[in-house]
DNA sequence: TGCTAAGCGAGACGGTACGTCCAGTCTTTTG
DNA sequence: CAAAAGACTGGACGTACCGTCTCGCTTAGCA
């Protein structure tokens, strides 16, 4: 009979420990003080690990600071009942407290400085900032759906012009971050600013 | 006879070839390299201007960066005639051309690794980052002011609303950033989403 | 029934050709390049032999270096006729010549940087450096038993004065090595420099 | 009336106290534990010299090395009173002394271990290795010029079978390195080993 | 005219971090 | 069950910049 295949590459397989040791501390290091401040030097002498080590899965700071952000994910949002815009509000309003947190600054932060065009930053891109953007796609297509919600505008601009001021904020300071926003927002939203016609 | 009082400091004033050589350097080197290829190090060896000169007017790469930047400032958005969503229409459209540009992802990377803090970085903020976010203010103000808008919504909101998502786009590159999406964002902003009751 | 008794050592016997393949590489390499560009970790990749394969053999890169030599004989001299004079320059000339190579040189940089207590050194010294030592030494037996040479001198001594010098301007390159080296040396050694009492 | 050129070079000049700093540490790792143990960094740690600053002075450690021992220099050899060969003698006899040392291995495995190429690697060459050669060369001139000595032999080849067995035991080992050595070395050197015809 | 204060360039300083190479060891799978 | 092979920890490499500090030398207002 035929032997099994190996599923395994020959060799020592890459240490579990040593890799979550890095993780963990990359994360402590980019909230408490800054993705500025992450460092691989200063990541293997905290941990232990050798710097090659630390290399050997992850390019630079950057990579490392979004595979920790990966590694620690955020709690799912609950939604309560109520109406769609009541909803979208609640919606909007945790997603906001979440990002306006130390974490969600450095979030930004390290989105803003990472190289776009990597793997690795594609998918911190979609797991990490888009996730509640896709959270609350889903909210607008069953408002569609339901029938409360035209269907003629185009979703991607509706769904930027709900989280993009959010991170324009973050980014800029140059308005407070609350959860009075989100009612602006979606009230804006769903009403339009233009006089209603007689 | 009384001296006339002396407005200027004693000592050698500050060489103003070697402060705008420096300014030129710095934003030839952020347009093509982007501001993480910018140190003080290599202005200084291409300029001829040494270090510590360097430093005794920005404290480090990213003040320098952004004083490049604000010496080397954007050109008017001209209007044209038109309804109001018309003419925000247009205002948008040209803000996206502008920062969709090589130098628009290069100021959003340079806000985004600055220290929010600083008198520069402020300074920077009003004049590059919202010096449009003004305009189209004005415009709104307007608009308000004619009756052809409603005057009841949170315009910092509203404004964010405009801005938000062209930024979000050029940080995280999910999303095209055209000047279709100006009409969208102007489309949905006017009319809502909400449908409209019998 | 007892088992018939296994000659061979349990478990995979060691490969033949591995060997022979870090042997050749090394030896390649130290002489395009020297001992000090000698590293296991580029003979692994080179061969494609693991590293532990060679450490199990070879303690660290200079005994590999001397193995390496080891497994390269120098040819043997031959010594043409004449007087115990003329043989002995003979035999000194092709020393000289052989030491003068490339391959000479990297021998005794990599004498010089071996630790010289390991059985391996001591080997390596007996098979490479001293070797020819040996020939002289019979040479001179000879010449003594003869008659036409003193038997009262320190033959130790005589012989380093001999091969001294050709591995003193070797190291330090102070002087050129040639075969007329051979002659001034063979020369003074018989006559020596004293003035010939009246 | 002109000005006086100033004959310093521009900018600030290098800390004496950094450099005396470093080629001491060098020194005393190398006698205490050997060249090979000489790192820049370790010496770099130890006197809390910055890395880069080693580095502007000596390209790397075994520059270094040669430039401690250079700054920590031999005493001078003392003659005593004697004939020619007595005189030699005494003076191979403290050179043997001096070389057998620990400062003595050190020294020709840093030599052995240089370029030889590098104006660094000949300074060192002639101001410590063949330093005591030179003075044994004046000791043979002033013995041809007193008649004692003959004047037709080979100069350089006669310093090196002095000196060369010196080197030659020091760097293999296979014989002992003591002042009898001195003895047997002059004693061949004047009287040659050919039997005297009748 | 000469003094003085602050500017200027150059470049060395102590440091931090980089990303790489290599040494030797450990832990798997393979023959 | 030892050999083979790849990943491991860890030390050092040599370099790039940081931001600060001497230097010797302008430059310009003030006395």
């Amino acid at each position: 009979m035929a032997k099994a295949k190996s599923l395994r590459k020959p060799g020592r397989p890459r240490s579990l420990a040593a890799r979550e040791a890095v993780l963990e501390a990359a994360y402590q290091i980019v909230m408490s003080e800054g993705v500025g401040r992450l460092t691989i030097e200063r990541v293997a002498s905290e941990t232990g690990v050798g710097k090659p080590t630390i290399y050997r899965s992850w390019a630079n700071a950057q990579e490392l600071a979004m595979a920790a952000f990966m590694a620690q994910p955020e709690e799912e949002f609950k939604l309560p009942k109520g109406s769609w815009k009541e909803l979208l509000q609640a919606h909007l309003s945790s997603v906001i407290k979440t990002f306006s947190s130390s974490r969600g600054r450095q979030i930004t932060l390290t989105m803003a400085s990472a190289e776009q065009e990597s793997e690795l930053a594609k998918a911190f891109r979609n797991q990490v900032i888009l996730k509640s953007r896709e959270a609350g796609r889903k909210l607008l297509e069953q408002a569609i759906a339901s029938g409360s919600v035209k269907s003629t505008f185009d979703i991607e601009a509706v769904l930027d012009m709900l989280y993009g001021p959010l991170f324009f904020r973050l980014l800029t300071g140059h308005q407070p971050l609350n959860s009075s926003l989100a009612n602006h927002l979606v009230e804006t939203l769903f009403e339009g600013i233009a006089v209603a016609d007689a």
